[in-house]
DNA sequence: CCATCATTTGCAGTATGACGCAAATGAACA
DNA sequence: TGTTCATTTGCGTCATACTGCAAATGATGG
């Protein structure tokens, strides 16, 4: 085929109320989160509250430090995690705020982007692979 | 290192509102939206309203109709696209309920996991890899 | 039954990502 | 300056994923 940008590929993006769907889904959040260790990273810093160092978390993961040190930048660079130095050792913390409006974000995007389908059927509760046909 | 459980890694869940994090922050989820040709199958979906069938959306992706069917299979089985036979065709359309309640649902648990820190800072607006030190 | 169309699946090639180990970098301290 | 500790990065290996092509499956109509 002919090499387009892979980014966005058809989004046609047609009325003004639903332009921005195509920048808040941004597939390198989804790709930071979409690996089991990471997630786990992530709740682990969610759950304890307070900063912790490279160290600390790999403690309580069965995976080499310098993974865990990789995958806390990948967390990093996707705006999840946040930084900072005390010395010689990195604190990672969760952008609880920012991961929440994240995904707010995203819900509010497309909800607006299909007003005639919102509000409609079962609404509530986590999703669930459905086989509408089987 | 030992074998253990890929699955949630060290989430110590530790007080009752946050135990329902590592239900809401599923893998599979992030992963069906990880790959940015299926994030523009999804928009292309939800900007469209109605049901396509797998030729329809491929016509609007520079990619082959097995590798769209493909991956309108995996958001399908991701709880993320909705699907119905119609003869010999089959027609995709977005679950949009589901994937704003789900989206929600886990910005939900993210905030009341961590209730000390929610409330405070810039909570408005998308987040950005911010670098706490240079 | 056979032909046709839409979709799915098998298969192989290539690319991306996770992982562990070892070495390198950076910061504090003697 | 040299040492020590925490973290990061280079590199090779292995697993997973994306892709296209071709064949198979499934449904409709002659």
């Amino acid at each position: 085929m002919t090499q387009m940008n892979k980014q966005n590929v058809g989004p046609r993006t047609g009325c003004a109320c639903c332009c921005d769907i195509g920048d808040r889904l941004k597939p390198d959040f989804f790709k930071a989160l979409c690996d089991p260790t990471r997630i786990g990273l992530l709740i682990q810093l969610a759950t304890s509250g307070e900063a912790q160092t490279v160290s600390q978390v790999a403690e309580q993961v069965p995976v080499d430090i310098s993974v865990v040190s990789r995958h806390l930048a990948i967390l990093r660079d996707a705006g999840i995690l946040r930084v900072q130095r005390q010395g010689k050792e990195v604190r990672y913390s969760a952008r609880y705020e920012g991961v929440v409006s994240t995904l707010r974000g995203m819900a509010d995007a497309i909800e607006a982007c299909c007003p005639s389908q919102a509000g409609r059927g079962t609404a509530t509760g986590s999703i669930e692979a459905v086989q509408d046909e089987s």
